[in-house]
DNA sequence: CATGAATGAGTTTTCATTCAT
DNA sequence: GATGAATGAAAACTCATTCAT
């Protein structure tokens, strides 16, 4: 008889168990809320007795972290790959980035709630999880925006846009990104590339404006090219 | 010193008292989240007994939502002050409104908290309440932009920007502000007239490009003018 | 206008905000049983403030002991009233009772559910007080067998009965009319004299015997006259 | 000593612990009542955490019918043990059962307080589960009779008692046996056989004289023989 | 390696009862 | 006389966590 029985297929390598707890509790967690899922719950989710559940992962802290690490990788990387793949001008480097994204987060609507419902509800320690993430995130616009600035020779004086704004718009772009994925999982039928243009037009055009210069102020309702 | 003297007077008209209790769950709701919040502490925050919390406001749900609908109704309310007071050009309406939304969700971060971050997290029934919220807020943005596109001569073909468009942009322009107004929040310098500034040059500029029928498409990385 | 306005009505002798407040428990009490029922509902059904209650009737034993004494009275008092209408022959006057303990207990189920249901479930406190008005009910048997025993000259031994024997039956006797009477409450068609009927002829026919010197004995099968 | 010493052993096998906890459930409702009855106690008693009852049990509802389950499959095992142990002559046969019943309430006196104190006073859910039991209680005594007048020759027209007397005298005659298992468990000295034979005496002769086509009218007082 | 057995501590909720006016 | 305001105490139920095997 061989050692992969055909039958109930116990002792699995702990690599293979450890995946199945994972992927059982950002289930839960992504549907009934951190502290509303059971460690119970997850571990039949998962097949396996509670106690597993504890020698692998020791706490229900521990093993959200572990969640929420293990899912801000993923859409980090799914980013990234939609982004390396091609590799060229800043634009379209952001329409691959966000069309990843929204790619990304539509496939996994659990991994979503766990990123970015519950770990931003339950406590600092794991809001600093995601924040770490989300930090990358706006670095890696923030870089796409310095490129496309220095690419854009029509703006005589390049250095207009302050760092402190360059943050600023990464950070609402982000936060545009993020609340427009929140918006197309929660309807039917748009799709990825629909939001991604949505934002693209909505973004791009404004910040060519930007970086020409333009700026709206209080004072005038006009938009002056100063 | 009349007979209501400031010493310990228990006793307390309903409501003065059901106000002190919301208080209290506003504050406890926000730091602890809803599952963690405990009616112990809120009734202790309030200075009651818990009997008194269930009498005046039945359940932890009951009274969650109430919470809810309290802040949004205020931070509504505070948007539209902002904005009545004046009453003219689009643009200046929109800045105002900003500035009216950060400031507000600035000095209430708990208020904040409960809607952004607790209501969303905690069951459809709690969402559904802050959505009712937003889709006023985002109907309140749509208007601006449909006046404004109206308003704005520069373009030939009026009808450019499509109702799906315009709701489009609405959400994200109201997203946008939402995501800023927790990164303000979250950042000790940042005061809401600069994330208001931040917002409208990313925006408004945008929406005029966008209005005067500039597109970003896929296929080249330019922004045409059709 | 008359202190008697057409308005509220407040101030009412205290007799009759008794009465109301009774009948309210009773109703309460026999629905909900004792300690489901809620001195909140049962004051809101009579239509005062609870501290009233506890003014007139001191706290919820006393309350329920009250309702139990008066429901036993009335429900003995009609039982009575029922009998010395007439007057005559033993058995008629049995089957008088009968009838009238129908009658009254299909009119007033609460009570019925208070006494029977609720007073024997809920300590002996309150059992006691049932059991003093089953008592009456025993004895007021008893005597209507010992004297249809002395009033049958077939018995040539009339001291056939003895007393364990003529309360042991009696016991039986109330036992069966109350398990009836239950039966027939919770059975649509079933009237009050129908009820009657069937125990008389269950229970009379035998009696007779009975008092005949006929014996049932585990030894033969037979139905011995000795 | 063997390895499974008479010491602390925690620890047992959960058919044992759930036999101990419906023990000492039985005991607890019994005696205080289903509401007064509290899970801690219950617990207590049992020598188990609370946590485990539930676990084992559910809630205490669930735990309050298995109770009653329990219970009424005992008493009717009882009755019927001590029935088909003979199997003839029907009166030898109500006799038994008779007897078992009163045995097995005597030594039972929890078990018939849940059974017919508790189980018919909260809430029709629980009321139903006994009125199963009573139902082949009722068709046990039933089939008795309708044995009974099927061998009794003396009547010369034998479809004299209609079905529905049947039914309405197998009523009376559990409803007078339940009475009495009361009476007799309320009083020190009366023992099963005592209440069975009281029972037999009082219902077998009338049962005769029922089947010969005696009736109690209430026009007139002397039992006729039509 | 894997699990059935077990629990301490805490949650929401209810209720009988009493003041102060 | 009558009531709105207020609470101490307890009940049902849940959960993260740990042993003993």
């Amino acid at each position: 008889m061989g050692s992969a029985g055909a039958g109930k297929s116990r002792r699995m390598p702990r690599e293979v168990r450890e995946r199945q707890m994972m992927d059982a509790a950002v289930a839960t967690f992504g549907q009934r809320g951190y502290r509303a899922a059971s460690m119970d719950e997850i571990a039949e989710l998962a097949g396996v007795s509670k106690p597993l559940v504890y020698l692998y992962l020791n706490s229900k802290e521990e093993l959200f972290t572990a969640c929420i690490r293990r899912e801000a990788d993923a859409l980090l990387a799914a980013v990234r790959a939609g982004v390396v793949e091609r590799g060229i001008a800043p634009d379209q480097q952001l329409w691959a980035g966000l069309t990843a994204f929204f790619a990304h987060t539509a496939e996994h609507p659990d991994a979503w709630s766990v990123l970015y419902r519950q770990a931003r509800t339950h406590g600092e320690r794991f809001a600093d999880e995601v924040a770490g993430m989300r930090e990358e995130l706006v670095s890696f616009v923030t870089g796409l925006l310095r490129e496309a600035a220095r690419a854009t020779p029509t703006s005589a004086e390049p250095a207009d846009l302050g760092d402190r704004d360059v943050v600023g718009v990464a950070q609402a772009l982000v936060g545009a990104a993020e609340a427009l994925a929140g918006w197309a999982n929660e309807t039917p039928d748009v799709t990825a590339r629909e939001a991604a243009s949505t934002l693209m037009n909505f973004a791009w055009t404004g910040l060519g404006g930007l970086m020409d210069g333009e700026r709206w102020s209080a004072g005038n309702s006009a938009v002056v090219r100063r």
